[in-house]
Formats: structure tokens, C-alpha cells, sequence
DNA sequence: ATTTATATTGAGACTGAGTCTCAATAAAGC
DNA sequence: GCTTTATTGAGACTCAGTCTCAATATAAAT
């Protein structure tokens, strides 16, 4: 595999210490995840494997992204179109999401004032944080001159 | 009526441009609503409503609630349950929500740094502010000693 | 290498929030 | 009151995601 197989290794272990097994389904599924930097749903995987010849059902993907998501392989993000999406955590660290209405670009951010101030807010409500979502939906710097004709 | 008569009768304005009529029901659920200060699901509506002997579609909840939403009457909004929320909109400026894990009480905030921050990046982003969605998920204040028993 | 115990898989049934259809009903304007 | 047309309720439908279960594959034991 060109793809880094320490990951392949890492994921064993995290198998392993839960009495799961290491299939071809889940790595065929994890190698898929660690070749995209997109925020994927499901069926983007599913396809994408098929169009490798890798044929998996669609269940083995909903159950591998679970096992994916507890091991801190993938994030699950949900941007309000009623399906969930999965992205590649591994070499990222945390940002949040600007997502454009027009064309669905994802926009990635950080911005550490923003991080502080959740912080003090959640002190002050004696608030145990533990994790947020934060998503500023728009349009995007090439969408804006086609939402202007639209009227947007 | 108790509730504030004003309200529908900028609902029936709301109706009238857009060639909609007022019904018994719409105005029914507007009420109820008007008298909730909570995020509530449509069937915590359609239920309200029965208990007071009102006798609605959940199909009328949803298509009234859509309508409201478009008048700005409503918020209606997701904390990633798989349902929608909403809250009556007309008393309150913007704000967002820390949710709490554990019981599923909200807290209210507004943060005018994080709001200036998010007007900041999606400007360097040249990218077209419409709205956000920021949510601070954790343990509530009187959660916290339950959750500790648990482990969390 | 074979055997054994059990985790995993795929096909398709199922779930549940939300939407749609359509015949019956009710609002609004005349 | 009459006419036009928006609205309603019942239930069919959608669709992402979950569950079931018999067949299969893994990993450990022998
Ligand atoms: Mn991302
Ligand atoms: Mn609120
Ligand atoms: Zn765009
Ligand atoms: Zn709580």
C-alpha cells in the first residue's frame, strides 16, 4: 500500500483492544478515508471504493465510520442536508467550517479568540465543554458573482 | 386571546402577501408557540396543542412551521438529535446555544467578539456572511456531579 | 495446518423524521 | 350565499441510517 501503513498498524491496535477484527472491508474503507481530504458522505466512500473494483455494502461503511469516529481516525460533521459526513482527522488539527450555500465548497478555519472565548463563556456558566460546532454558511468568493445575477 | 393580539395580526399580514389564509390552525400553533419560550420538535407542538384539546395535523405543524420560519416568527434550528427544533424568534436577538449532553437543558449566549471574529475571517476569506450555527456542547452545571458518578 | 469460537459481512427488512398526494373542507372576496 | 381556490388530514411515501440473521472470515488454540 502507498498509503502510510503505520495508520494501517495504528488501527489494528485500536481494533485489537476492543476484540474487533482487522478485515478487508476496513481497511480497504480506512485507506479510502486517509487518500481524500474531502468531507465526504457515505455514499461518496461507498462509490469511490467501487470505482476501485472494491466492492463493500453499504452497512460495512456506516459501521466502519463508527468504529473510524471512536478511534479518532475520522470526524463526523453534519452541515444541515440532513446527511452526515466524514472527514480524514488524522493530519489536522481542529478548525471549524465556512460552507458555501451555492456550490457546497468547505471553507476551513481556526481562529484562536474564538476558541478562548468559548472557554471563558462556558466558565462563566460553570458549562463543562466538551466540544463544539461552529459553521458560518455563505457564499464563496466564486460564487458571488452568480448569486449577484440570481439575486442573492 | 392573552398572548399579544399584535402578533397575529402581523401573522395575518405575513399570510395575506404571500396570498396564504389564516386558519384556525395556523393561528393555534402560532399561539402555542408564542407562549413557549423553549426549543421545542414538532410533536412537542402537535402535543401541546392536543392537551388543550386542539386538534392539528403533525402534516399542518410542519407546513405552518415552515411558513413561520420564512416570517421570522421562528428559529428553527438542529443540535445534531436527527430532529428539528424551533423557538419562538419574535422576543429575542440573535444568539447561540451550549446544550448539555446529559439532560439536554440550553443555555443562551451572545458574544460580541465571536461575532466580530466571524465577520473578520469571513472577510479575509473573501466569502459572503449569511448566517451560523454555534453550538457548545458539554455538561450543564447541575449535570456535572451526575456525570462525574458516571465517569464522563 | 486444522479446528474452534466468535466477530463480521451483505442483503434486505426496518425505522423515523419529514414530505407529498388527493379528496374533502373552509377562507375570502364578490 | 356563491364561487374560487387555499388548506386540511389521513396515510402513502422518501431516504438516510440501523438492524437482523444466515453465511463467512478472522484469529487464536491445538
Ligand atoms: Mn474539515
Ligand atoms: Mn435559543
Ligand atoms: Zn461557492
Ligand atoms: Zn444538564
Amino acid at each position: 500500500m502507498t498509503i502510510k501503513n503505520s495508520n494501517i498498524e495504528h488501527f489494528k491496535d485500536t481494533l485489537q483492544r476492543e476484540g474487533l477484527r482487522l478485515t478487508s472491508q476496513r481497511i480497504a474503507i480506512l485507506e479510502d478515508i486517509l487518500a481524500s481530504e474531502e468531507h465526504r458522505e457515505c455514499d461518496d466512500i461507498l462509490f469511490s471504493l467501487r470505482s476501485n473494483q472494491i466492492s463493500v455494502s453499504r452497512a460495512t461503511v456506516y459501521r466502519t465510520l463508527e468504529i473510524l469516529e471512536k478511534g479518532g481516525f475520522v470526524r463526523k460533521m453534519n452541515i444541515g442536508d440532513g446527511r452526515f459526513r466524514y472527514e480524514n482527522k488524522l493530519p489536522k488539527p481542529h478548525h471549524d467550517h465556512m460552507i458555501c450555500l451555492e456550490c457546497g465548497r468547505i471553507i476551513e478555519f481556526v481562529d484562536q479568540e474564538i476558541e478562548a472565548r468559548q472557554v471563558h463563556l462556558t466558565k462563566q456558566h460553570h458549562f463543562k465543554l466538551v466540544r463544539h460546532i461552529h459553521q458560518l454558511f455563505g457564499i464563496c468568493e466564486d460564487c458571488q458573482p452568480a448569486a449577484a445575477n440570481k439575486g442573492v
